[in-house]
DNA sequence: CCATTTACTTACTAATAAGTAAGTAATATA
DNA sequence: TATATTACTTACTTATTAGTAAGTAAATGG
């Protein structure tokens, strides 16, 4: 037998989260996904038990992620627009591999989800919502940006904008969600 | 037996719709909705043969009942602003009984929906968003609003602040949708 | 008043869901 | 080199899924 090494798992957890994104927490199985990886079901339940634990991790991740970024943005000596725009090019690549944010997609499925993984999920948001607030205050301070709300109330509508907007690129195409992205920027400068 | 009238149907259609709305298009069943309302699993199937019929129902519902807003604030005699926050109060009675709207409630199961029905969603949303900007119009002709987008683009804004604003309220309390609410309507007026 | 239609129920089916228990080959560890 | 441990597979189970076929009581309609 050719040992399988650990990417197994990241292969799982990659996977997992593409159909999140696609068809949605409960559209797919786990017979789909040791389908498609040539593995056998309880291969994946070995990984994540249950399939709120491979939502949690997929959430982990982004998490992990996020406070790279975070860091990545602080240390960086980069105009705050430039920051944002960093930011922003995540949701307009979610539209271009047809997905949606990892939190769109769990909002309609939320309350099915054990607390634990929910308590999760408000993290994720607080954690990407402060990132993105940091910025914005940033750009006021130089004044970069423009804006009367208070930095979390204009990350508010930033965020809804991105997020409502990669789930309607779906639905109306792409070229609303590049109407939103280009509204967002020039709001901001005035 | 006592005959059942054909208000079965509408139960059956407002449950469906409560429940896409409240825990997602794939995490509820036929048979939940059978035992709430005390019929079989068949009749439910009779008045929607599959569960995909259903859904396209209540987007139906959706499309008649603003047909009909479209129309009643057409001959309204009051201000834009009126008539906005009309709007707006659907979304604001959502986060009330916790849920998400219906588009919002599909986005992440969009793809796994027949064509005919994603078709219908589709309508829907252009419906929505035609009598917003029909109203953001007005409100800028008549100087009630300002903004510098076109219609459209500012609709488009504005319905993803809804849009993601009550699934974000969700996940991180109903004062951010406040926030958001807030936000749109300090934004039109200047 | 007979035939049809409506609105169901009874009784299923075939497929799929998430999940588990027990076994196994390869690898790491002591 | 014996013993865990890892990363699986095999082989299930139990529950639930969407959906259907056939029957039936009551209402409708000619």
């Amino acid at each position: 037998m050719v040992t399988k090494n650990n990417d197994t798992r990241e292969a799982i957890l990659h996977l997992g989260a593409s159909l999140i994104q696609q068809v949605g927490y409960h559209a797919f199985s786990y017979a789909d996904i040791a389908k498609s990886l040539n593995i056998k079901n309880a291969a994946v339940h070995y990984h994540f038990p249950t399939k709120a634990d491979l939502y949690e991790s997929v959430v982990e991740a982004h998490i992990e992620n996020y406070l790279l970024i975070g860091k990545e943005l602080e240390n960086a000596t980069i105009p705050a627009k430039a920051k944002l725009e960093k930011i922003i090019s995540r949701y307009t690549h979610l539209v271009e591999v047809d997905r949606i944010c990892v939190i769109g997609a769990i909002a309609a499925d939320y309350k099915t989800l054990p607390v634990n993984t929910r308590e999760k999920v408000v993290t994720l948001v607080e954690l990407v919502l402060k990132l993105v607030e940091k910025t914005l205050t940033e750009g006021k301070k130089n004044g970069e940006f423009t804006f009367t709300e208070s930095s979390r109330v204009q990350t508010l509508m930033i965020m809804t904008n991105l997020s409502a907007g990669v789930q309607l690129a779906r639905i109306t195409g792409r070229k609303d969600f590049d109407s939103i992205r280009k509204s967002i920027l020039k709001q901001l400068s005035g």
